[in-house]
Formats: C-alpha cells, structure tokens, sequence
DNA sequence: CAAAGCCCGTACGTTTCCGTACGGAAATAA
DNA sequence: TTATTTCCGTACGGAAACGTACGGGCTTTG
C-alpha cells in the first residue's frame, strides 16, 4: 500500500522538462510548459487501449512518449481504415485544437507504451491563455492533416507492399526499437485489407531479407530497403512535420 | 473601355452581406464580415484555374460561390488522388489558417464558376484581429480535414462504382444545377482510376437510370438512387459540416 | 499438462481493376 | 468545309487483391 502511494506519487509529481519525452512538449517554451505541466498525468498506455469514440467527447489528451496511437475512420456500415498514426511526436484530441469538443474517429493504442494526458478542460483553459501554445498545436494538426492527405493517396493509387512498407517506416519512427510488436491481423485491419494478403507480402519482405518475423512481431532488418518498396509513398508527412515544427526551438 | 471600366467598378465594389453567395461568408457576425469585406474582390474561376500550388505560398484565399476546387495531393513520383473538394460552404487555402504560408496540395478549378478572393496578407491580417473569425475557420478547417479522412476511407475501402457516386453526390452538393460539365478523363484523375473504368461504371448508371450523359457532361437524374450506390462512404462529412456549422447563425 | 484459443501459412476460385489500344463520334480550329 | 483534336465506347489479357477455408504450430488458461 505505503510502495502504492510512493509509485503514485511518483508518477503524478509535476514533470520537469527534462523529464518528458514526447516531442511536441519538448518544443513548448517553458512558460507554456509551465502552463500545461501542473495538469499533466504520467500514463501507462496499454495495447488497444481506447483513447477516443467516434461521436463521443474527448475526455483527456495524450502526449504519447512511447507507443504508437492508430486513428481509424469508421463510418455507419463499420467499414474502417487507419487515417493516422500518433506517437512521440505528436498528441491525440486534434478536434480539441480546432475548438471541438468531440472525436469524430475512433482512436486507441496499436502499440502500448506511456505517455503524459491531462484533462480535455485542462488542455482548453492552457489554450486560452497563450497564443504560442496555439500556434504550436495548430502546427501539430496541421502535420496530421497532412498524413492524412497522404493516407489517402496511398490508398487508392498504392500497392498493399508498398502500403504496408509505409506504414512498417511511420511506426519504425515512432518507436524506440525495430521491433513492431503487431499480429498480421492488425496490420490488415489498419490498411483495410485482408489478413493473408498482409502475411504474405510479409514473407516476401523477409524472403527479402527486409524484416524477421515471429509470432505477434516483426523486427526491421533494412529500413532503406523498406524505405525502397514504399517509394515517394513515405516521406512527404514526415519532412513537412520537420518543416512546420522547424520554427519551434 | 468604359463598358470594362464600369463592369470592373462593379465587381470590386465592396459588397454587402446580401450580395454574398459563399455559405462561411454567410455566417460571419456583422463586425467580422466588415473586418473581411473591404478587400474582397470578386473573380471569375475557370475551369482548370490554378489556385495553389505545392510547395509553394498561398498568394490568396477563395471563397468559392459557383464551381467546385479539387484539392490533389502530388508526391514525387507524380502519383496523385484528390483528397478533397471545395465548393460555397468553404474556402480555399486551408494552411493559412493553421498559421502556415504554403500549400501542401495541388487546388484549382475542377469545375468553373466564380467566388470572391482576397491576398493571403488581409486574410491572415483579419484572422489576427478576431477570435470569432478564427474560430469559424478553423470549424471549416475541420470539416474539411473530416472529409480528407473519410476520403482515404473510400480509397481504400470502397469500389470504383462507390467511390464515383460518393464524388457525383458531393459535386451535387456544391452545384446550383444537376449538371456536371466534366469529361470521364477528369473524373479518373479525381479517383486515381483509369478513365476506361470510369466509361463503363457511369454507363452502368445510365442504365439504372441514375443518371444522363453526354460528351463532356453528366447530369444527375435519380439522386435518391446514386446516394443507394455510395452508401455509407457519403455522408458522415457532411452532417458533420452541419453540426461545426450550426453554431454559427 | 491438457485444452482451448490465437496466430500464421497456404490454397483456390473469383472479382475488380489495370494497361493498353483502336476506332469512331463529336467538337473545335483552320 | 475540311482537318484536327478531344472524348468516348469497347475490347482483351493480365495483375492484384478478395472471400473463404483448413490445418498446424504457438501461447495462454484452466
């Protein structure tokens, strides 16, 4: 009970700037961290948990550290695809920024990690106060939206390798290790497509020497040789987020 | 000359709130349409007018009254998908209102018409100046980023049939008539699908009696029925649009 | 340690859509 | 009017991915 208490405590101390991995509060100034730092809450986020319901509000935003969030469009007839992904670079609870108080899709972890959250109304009151705050998140939407855009490309004029060898490369720079701890099950769900069709453009990659695969996981062996199957289909997200978050430290 | 001079005169008069057709000039305040309308200038939109270019900065917004903008995400390697449309329910040059000067997609006129416009500068000089304003953009900007979202949805979920009643039902929702004055090229370009499966899938409708066709022009006949073939891939955001937009006015 | 469940490998027929191409009809330019 | 260009109709073989399914290996649970 006493260890309890201690951890709890530990966790929910007011974090230092030192102390917080995830990108986007690395970049705040340390008035604006000081803004939001005192809100924030040390999370463990485990796999599939749920962080937004479509239609529902957003309750907490999440600043990943480590892990990966998936966002997934869903419409009335459960059809479903992956739009986005979030990790160290970036939060969840985009509506938020645009003064929207629900989730329009659903959004849980793909992979587990931890992260720093703090309340919906937290996040808004900071926001009211500080124009540089604002504009850092408007940046941080922006760089979605863009991934997005993308997403969208990909999926109509992309080929399931080169799709899927995108999407290996958006959670290999999200992560800490080569290792991406998923079943070929997922993977399918998130490109939209089947199962077997994902185990086996995976075998090809390996027969490639690209990746190792086990059970539940795959390691990546050669990024510039999956960077090589996803063609100009990877990489314009991510040097646009180097870009719009250039003017921040 | 003078004839010119007076038409000139005339379509940069400033205009008043009644002359406006564009539905987010509609639902600015009085004092935020006053902010706005002193550097307004009517245009004329061609069709294949250009109206930003990747990569480059947005010289001016437009808030499109008759016609439609495509936005076209380009990588590298030329590959490109329509990621969205334009009509009188929004404006282009989304990015400025995130704070970012350039364009990240292609945009221009995919059906001609016209609208009013001001330079990127008095845009971004007003936005400054007024929450209220900044926050019916960013509204627009969210629904139009929903609608990104539920486009990588259709992409990579839906079939061409699908797909291209989606793209009919949203041109439908921005023209004044059931005429779509666009040639089966265009349309496959929109969809990333060869022109070839466009012919043979609006034919397909010709003969459900959906629709009309002729020589660079389709006309919607059965609106009920195309919204049938699209499924749940149309709708989510434009009740969405609705709900950003109903509370403003 | 056995049973159950999950995950992966593989297969087969089928659908969807592609790449390409050719000719004719309609519109536009000369 | 004639020539030229644009646009549409159609065709064919082939690639990509689908739906479905079955069995076997690995992991977890009882």
């Amino acid at each position: 009970m006493s260890i309890e208490v201690g951890l709890k405590s530990m966790n929910d101390a007011m974090p230092s700037r030192a102390d917080v991995r995830n990108r986007l509060l690395n970049k705040l100034s340390a008035s604006d961290f000081a803004l939001l730092a005192p809100h924030l809450e040390m999370v463990s986020l485990k796999e599939r948990q749920v962080v937004e319901v479509p239609n529902k509000p957003i309750t907490h935003v999440y600043f990943v550290e480590t892990g990966v969030v998936s966002v997934v469009a869903v419409n009335v007839e459960d059809h479903r695809i992956e739009v986005g992904v979030i990790g160290k670079e970036g939060m969840s609870g985009v509506p938020l920024i645009f003064g929207d108080d629900r989730a329009q899709h659903s959004a849980y972890m793909q992979i587990g990690g931890n992260g720093r959250r703090m309340t919906a109304a937290a996040f808004l009151e900071a926001m009211k106060q500080s124009v540089t705050l604002r504009a850092l998140m408007m940046k941080s939407a922006q760089a979605f939206m863009i991934q997005t855009a993308h997403t969208a490309l990909a999926n109509g004029r992309a080929k399931l390798e080169e799709r899927l060898a995108r999407w290996l490369l958006m959670a290999h720079d999200r992560l800490d290790s080569d290792a991406v701890p998923l079943t070929h099950e997922f993977l399918a769900v998130m490109l939209g497509v089947r199962r077997a069709g994902v185990t086996v453009a995976l075998h090809s990659f390996e027969r490639r020497g690209l990746i190792a695969t086990r059970r539940g996981q795959l390691t990546l062996i050669n990024r510039a040789g999956i960077e090589q199957v996803a063609g100009s289909f990877y990489g314009i997200p991510e040097t646009e987020l180097k870009r719009l978050m250039a003017e921040f430290i």
